[in-house]
DNA sequence: TCTGGGGTCCTAGGACCC
DNA sequence: TCTGGGGTCCTAGGACCC
């Protein structure tokens, strides 16, 4: 039988903000999406006053007013730097590991069935919050998804903030308790759907009939009734490429001119073909769309998609570029205000087996030309070097009004720590 | 004024092939 | 009267995740 244990970091953005602000501990944080759009990310304090996931941030500002509630911008720069140092910690530890999300990561225990899983458990969540400053929660099952419910408990029920569901003597009593929509793979609508068959719980779910569930759903969810029943059917996997690459951004205020819509196309589009080169790939085609703002119900509303595919794979940012500028011309329509466009990269594959197009002319210099602009932003900052296309002015940019320092990945934002003086008497 | 961004997998249906 | 069967590939849409 095997054993893993779900690794999740407490309210993730938030405890990032606060490790390099601890004034902040015990106050109510919450980080905002791009644009400054929606809440994301909640600590408990904010939790408890009431802020929902995902509310419209502007609903909540007052209480900001108020010194109630402390709100940040996205920091991604600082996010993901402290998510590589958890994970590296995590990988010191239990090497067989799938790094699952930015603040999660699933770990394959079963090297150390001998040991106390718990009191190693426990061993992890202390180094990692003494090494990195972010508190985890670790929950340990026989399949992933009952790691997860497992994870649940953990963070809500104990104070050790680790849980261990597989002694079968406790795991009933838990999954009676938990609510189906509550299961990992479960969502909004298929809960409704469970219900209206009358599967309520996770016991319940377990103890539904296979064949019955087959008919009325599809093969993810007969696995995940596996998975409640202790049979292992997702296992660990290891780092694959990504299969698509999107860039899309709201913009900072509503746009009505094609050239700013090029501009900020053409940026999200470099921003995808850094990814893209990033993970040794190329794309055979894009698909752009651009849209106006449903929210404003007294506007004109229009959107709309395209795709095109190159002739040969390419990871060329000029080149991809074009291509977007040429699609966003077909599907732009004069005299109604934009809020944003993207582009996503498709059709992947790796650089290392390309099938050129005999007809078209070798860019022989656009690969060298790739990693020239690649490796300068990398040693001297994003976007010391960028294509023209992309714009100088950039007025469409989002919003970020409240973005705290990139203290461990820019070398002028770094924490700054003053001594107190002793007051002479 | 204000409402995110980036992914994955599965299924059904149509086009096309032999 | 009668109109195949089996396969692949692609796409759109729906569901989910964080």
């Amino acid at each position: 039988m095997s054993i893993f244990a779900l690794v999740d970091c407490n309210n993730f953005y938030a405890s990032c903000e606060r490790v390099f602000n601890p004034h902040l501990e015990g106050k109510a944080i919450v980080v905002l999406s791009n644009n400054d759009g929606c809440v994301v990310a909640r600590s408990n304090e904010a939790k408890k006053l009431g802020v929902p996931m995902g509310a419209p941030f502007h609903e909540w500002r007052v209480l900001c007013d108020k010194k109630k509630l402390y709100a940040f911008s996205s920091n991604y720069a600082l996010y993901g730097d402290m998510s590589h140092r958890v994970m590296s910690s995590l990988q010191y530890f239990c090497p067989e590991m799938e790094i699952y999300s930015i603040d999660e990561a699933f770990l394959s225990l079963d090297e150390y069935k001998n040991k106390d899983l718990l009191l190693y458990s426990t061993q992890i969540r202390k180094s990692i919050k003494k090494w990195t400053g972010i508190p985890v929660s670790i929950g340990i099952g026989p399949t992933k998804t009952l790691a997860k419910i497992a994870n649940r408990v953990a963070k809500k029920n104990t104070a050790e903030g680790v849980f261990d569901i597989s002694p079968l003597s406790i795991r009933k009593n838990i999954l009676e308790q938990f609510p189906v929509e509550d299961i990992w793979g479960i969502g909004f609508r298929l809960a409704k759907r469970l219900k209206e068959l009358n599967i309520q719980t996770a016991l319940e779910l377990r103890h539904a009939n296979l064949k019955m569930i087959r008919t009325h759903f599809s093969v993810v969810m007969e696995r995940t009734v596996e998975e409640l029943r202790g049979i292992s059917c997702i296992p660990l996997e290891t780092i694959q490429p990504r299969k698509q690459i999107m860039s899309s951004r709201s913009f900072g205020k509503l746009v009505t001119d094609l050239n700013e819509l090029e501009e900020a196309l053409s940026h999200y589009a470099a921003r995808a073909c850094v990814k893209l080169r990033k993970q040794k790939s190329l794309t055979g085609g894009i698909s752009i769309f651009l849209h106006t703002n449903h929210f404003r119900d007294n506007e004109p509303q229009y959107g709309n998609s395209t795709t095109y595919k190159f002739s040969e794979p390419t990871c060329d940012s000029s080149f991809i570029i074009n291509a977007a500028k040429k699609c966003l011309g077909k599907i732009f329509r004069p005299g109604f205000r934009y809020q944003k466009t993207g582009i996503m990269l498709l059709d992947l594959s790796p650089q290392t087996i390309k099938q050129f197009d005999l007809f078209l002319p070798r860019r022989n210099k656009s690969e060298l030309l790739m990693q020239t602009l690649d490796s300068i932003n990398e040693n001297f900052g994003k976007d010391s070097l960028f294509i023209a296309a992309e714009g100088i002015q950039r007025s469409w940019k989002t919003r970020c009004q409240h973005m705290s320092r990139r203290y461990t990945t820019c070398w002028d934002e770094l924490a700054t720590v003053f001594a107190k003086r002793k007051s002479k008497k």
